[in-house]
DNA sequence: CTTTTTACAATACATTTGTATTAAAAAAGG
DNA sequence: CCTTTTTTAATACAAATGTATTGTAAAAAG
């Protein structure tokens, strides 16, 4: 038989090859021929490595996932000071690379197709609300957060910000870029972070 | 010949079984077949009011701008103090009901669309954040806005909470309703029109 | 070396899709 | 009443798509 392949390598390739098409021509440009194609394979190689165009797309929607949670879990392990662990994750949240964008592009992109399939697949959940509640706990337990805030409504603002961030960067990139992201994040965080006078950033008296 | 048709009225129930669609089955259930059958019509009766599918997605796409315009021109044209036609004007443009949130995917569901085609319809842009700047002037001049806040960074703030929220409110109906919403949002607002103590609303001493 | 198993390619097939064509029915205009 | 024009229906057709089938080559297993 032919060199042995490594199929889970193999599937990621192809998921990856998804994402691509996903990116550059819609969920509508997503066939398999198209898949195949942008993996270099025939359709028949494809069709060993995923039996359904469905069993695919939730396959590379599924990696995506992983993927994300993998960098988020590696800046959760580095040893920051509580404050910079706190920013730079949520950072992470929202797209400032060619490849972040991408992979919202499609989360998107699959969510909006999966919503709508009577045999679902499972209604992936991003998990990010989940994340950004323990995030919270984890400021508030490092002294980060004064007691005034209504924690609550604050990780549902917060979540709502970063994800209409992420939305807005991926809708109208040019206007608004990495370094404005980061701006705008890093304002409200320092506002949260404030308390009482929310006008600016706390630590700024120079 | 039969009865004289309206045109326009015809290509507005057209959009609007679209809408439906859309809705229910996303935007892969939107073949001309699956709308035409919501219509309550044939293949060729659809193609009297519109030749091209595309042309039937533009046009519902555009139905779907102006009936969210119109009903926040409505409210600015009402005779209420301006804090309450500020708030309930932000309030507006997140999803309360059924009708609000079927706009709202339809509206993501075209741009999703029309992003990756050849011939582009013309990207439309929904001119949220236009308007948002221009009610955030309006707030201001009405005396609204403390002079502390960063009103450009506030508006690029506020127009992420507010997609966000409506994203969200999408996605997870259950655990963001109506009235989560509005606290959200108003909590939001409260804050930023607070100015020093952003902890709640103004007008609060007893 | 022989056999068998694996990766891949080529092709086939039934459905679905957008669009086009043709025709009929129905009422407005004269 | 008769012609004309508009609405609608029925059918056609080519292209695209998901999936299935068949065949082939290559290397692993013996």
């Amino acid at each position: 038989m032919p060199k042995q392949i490594d199929h889970e390598k193999r599937r990621e390739q192809i998921a990856q090859a998804t994402w691509r098409v996903i990116s550059e021509r819609g969920m509508e440009g997503a066939t398999v021929r198209n898949i195949a194609a942008e993996a270099g394979l025939s359709l028949g190689a494809l069709r060993h490595y995923f039996s359904t165009q469905d069993e695919l797309l939730a396959y590379s929607m599924k990696l995506v996932k992983e993927r994300v949670t993998a960098r988020i879990r590696e800046i959760l392990s580095l040893d920051l000071p509580p404050r910079e662990k706190f920013i730079r994750t949520i950072l992470e949240l929202v797209p400032m690379n060619r490849e972040n964008m991408v992979e919202m592009e499609v989360w998107f992109a699959f969510t909006a197709y999966f919503r709508h399939k009577p045999g679902r697949f499972d209604m992936q959940d991003d998990g990010v609300y989940l994340g950004l509640q323990k995030l919270m706990d984890y400021a508030e337990q490092n002294g980060l957060l004064p007691a005034s805030i209504d924690k609550e409504l604050e990780t549902e603002k917060l979540y709502a910000l970063v994800d209409g961030l992420a939305l807005h960067a991926y809708m109208q990139p040019q206007r608004l870029d990495g370094p404005r992201l980061e701006r705008v994040l890093i304002h409200h965080l320092s506002g949260l972070m404030a308390a009482e006078k929310q006008s600016d950033a706390p630590d700024r008296r120079s």
